[in-house]
This record gives structure tokens, C-alpha cells and sequence, in this order.
DNA sequence: CTAACTGCAAACGTTTTGCCGGTGA
DNA sequence: TCACCGGCAAAACGTTTGCAGTTAG
């Protein structure tokens, strides 16, 4: 397919808002009101939340849940293979739905948002690597720390972050 | 340089015990017995010890350490760009010193070893997804997660991780 | 009916920090 | 000298869990 590097963010704006719930029910989890509430949250997010802030868009629907369910059910979904998680630096896990294919992530880190990409190119290197190495790729995380190249007014500095977890060097 | 996958383990085992110490002294560091112990240690760790093990490996040296003096020197030597902080998943950072170059992870996911490499090719690519994107590359981190592959008889199951972190999808 | 679920608060494991008496430069 | 440093114990942080009551299927 593509060989060139291609972006695709809030672009495809999760057309359903009932994905999740269907994948929750295809396997076999009992659909409370929290947890669809949950499961909209995510199937509506075109970011990649923490649990706090999950906690805090489901609050505005509906305040009965606690973080906990959140924690739960993020975990839950995890292990079901809905959810991936990803760490960005920061000491907070960070989720996104497991769907629009293998991608990569770009974090400005003037700001913080991330960017998602794909690049085939990338992924074949990949491969022949490891199988250089010796072994059979199960899996593999590619993640461009950067900023924002040069031409316009600098957006104002950030302050760092709650400090923990590995940024790339 | 080299365009091809070049491994480097324990290959160079660290031969100066001292570099660290020299760098904290280049930076202005006071150097005190811990600080000059922690430093050895560092030194000498040809792998990427967490800050358990590195105050294990202290502890043998000399009894007078406190761990909370390993976590406040690892921070300090990652602020002054002497160390690097990694999460390869597990729930704590593990560490290594900023030396031999650019070089990325492959994580054996049956034992957890870590092998090291380089690949200029992917360096490249990296730097031309990031221009792409219209940003400037600060830093990137590329983690491969493989089984090793077939012929011999298989390394015997690991119990999965205290569980925390991203692992690549 | 009952296994799976939830909220709450307490527990967890890692990392940071306040205090205050030391110590290297 | 004195700004920086180390030990200790307590706090903070994100996250998990035991308990007891609730609910989906």
C-alpha cells in the first residue's frame, strides 16, 4: 500500500459512537449503565485520554460512576484487545481505541498532542530488523518526540510535565 | 556510517569505571562517597538496571546509601543528560548511561533481556517522517517486541509483569 | 437466581519531599 | 564558610482491591 508517510487524526472523526459497546457485547460483558457510558466516552474520543480525563468527560454525561469503574473498565477492555495503552511521558497511562491500523505517534512537545501517523516504509524496517536480530516481531512502538518547524510565532512555552516515566532521547 | 543492523551488547563491557564520575565532576557536581559509589555502579552496569537493583548493587559496595539518594541522583544525572530513563514496561524506570550513541530496543518478551542496536536507516527515516510532518526532530524512541525465532528449544515461560505501562501494540 | 458489576475507602508500589543534621569545595 | 547533600520517615502519585450492596442476563 502506501510507502509515504500518512497522517490521519481527527480526520476520520469516529463516525460511531456505538463501536465499543458493540465490541463489549460481541465479548460477552455484561453492558451496565457506567460501563456504556464509558464505552461512549471512548468510542467518541478522537485523542488518546488519560483516566482522569475519561473520568471527567463521562462525569459531564452522567455522574454516576467512579474512577475506579473507569480504571476497571479501561483494563477490562485492554485485556480485551479494545483498548491499546500507551505511555507518553507524563506518569499517566494514555488510551485509544485498537482499531485504524497500525500507527505511530508524533507528541509535539511544545504541547503535548499527539499526532498519529502510518508509514509502510517503517513498518518493513521494522520487520527486517528484528528478523537481523534473530527474531520474529510481535510487536513494536515507534513514537517522534518534536517540535514544530520553524516559520511561524512560537506558541508560549509549557510547562514540564508532572515528571516520570521515559521520553525518547 | 553503517546502514545496516549492528548489535552491541555486552559487547563493550563499559571500561571505565569512572566515566560517570568525571561527567558529574564536567557538570559541577559536588562529589560525595554515595554520589561517587552510585556513579561506579552506573559505570559499571552493562544492562539497564532499575533503582532497586542499582541500590542493591551499591548496598554490596558500601552499606551507607539510602535508596531515597539513588532515586535523587538518577533524577539529578537524567537532568544533566548523563543518564537516560527507559519504561520498557514492568512499572518501574530503568536506566543507562548516555553514551555509545543513538540506539534503539528490541525486548525479548519471553525473558524480558533487552538487546540493543542501531540501524542509520531508520534513523534517517525517522528524521524524513518528522520533516514530513512538518516538525523537527528532537528525540524518537523505536522499541521492538519479538519472540526469538525458531530453531532451538524454547526458553521456559515467564510470568507476565507486575502489569502497568504500554507495551507496543 | 447469581455471576458479574459498582462505589467507597483503604491499600499498593514507586517515586518524591520536608526536615535537619552533615560535608565537600 | 555555606550551598549543596544524605538519611529518615512521611507524603504524593497513579492505580488496584476488599468489601458489601446492586444488577444484567
Amino acid at each position: 500500500m502506501d510507502t509515504r508517510t500518512d497522517t490521519h487524526q481527527p480526520a476520520d472523526a469516529k463516525p460511531d459512537p456505538m463501536r465499543i459497546e458493540r465490541l463489549c457485547i460481541e465479548r460477552g460483558l455484561k453492558m451496565t449503565g457506567q460501563r456504556r457510558l464509558i464505552a461512549r466516552v471512548l468510542s467518541e474520543a478522537v485523542d488518546h485520554p488519560d483516566v482522569e480525563e475519561l473520568y471527567r468527560r463521562a462525569l459531564a454525561l452522567d455522574s454516576r460512576v467512579s474512577i475506579a469503574t473507569v480504571y476497571r473498565t479501561v483494563r477490562l477492555l485492554e485485556e480485551k484487545g479494545i483498548l491499546e495503552r500507551h505511555d507518553f511521558g507524563g506518569g499517566r497511562a494514555r488510551y485509544e481505541a485498537t482499531d485504524h491500523g497500525h500507527h505511530y505517534h508524533l507528541i509535539d512537545i511544545e504541547t503535548g498532542k499527539v499526532i498519529e501517523f502510518s508509514d509502510a516504509q517503517h513498518e518493513a524496517l521494522a520487520e527486517a530488523i528484528a528478523a537481523r536480530l534473530g527474531f520474529r516481531l510481535v510487536g513494536h512502538r515507534l513514537e517522534l518526540f518534536g517540535r514544530r518547524a520553524a516559520p511561524e510565532a512560537a506558541t508560549p512555552p509549557r510547562r514540564a510535565p508532572k515528571r516520570r516515566s521515559g521520553e525518547g532521547a
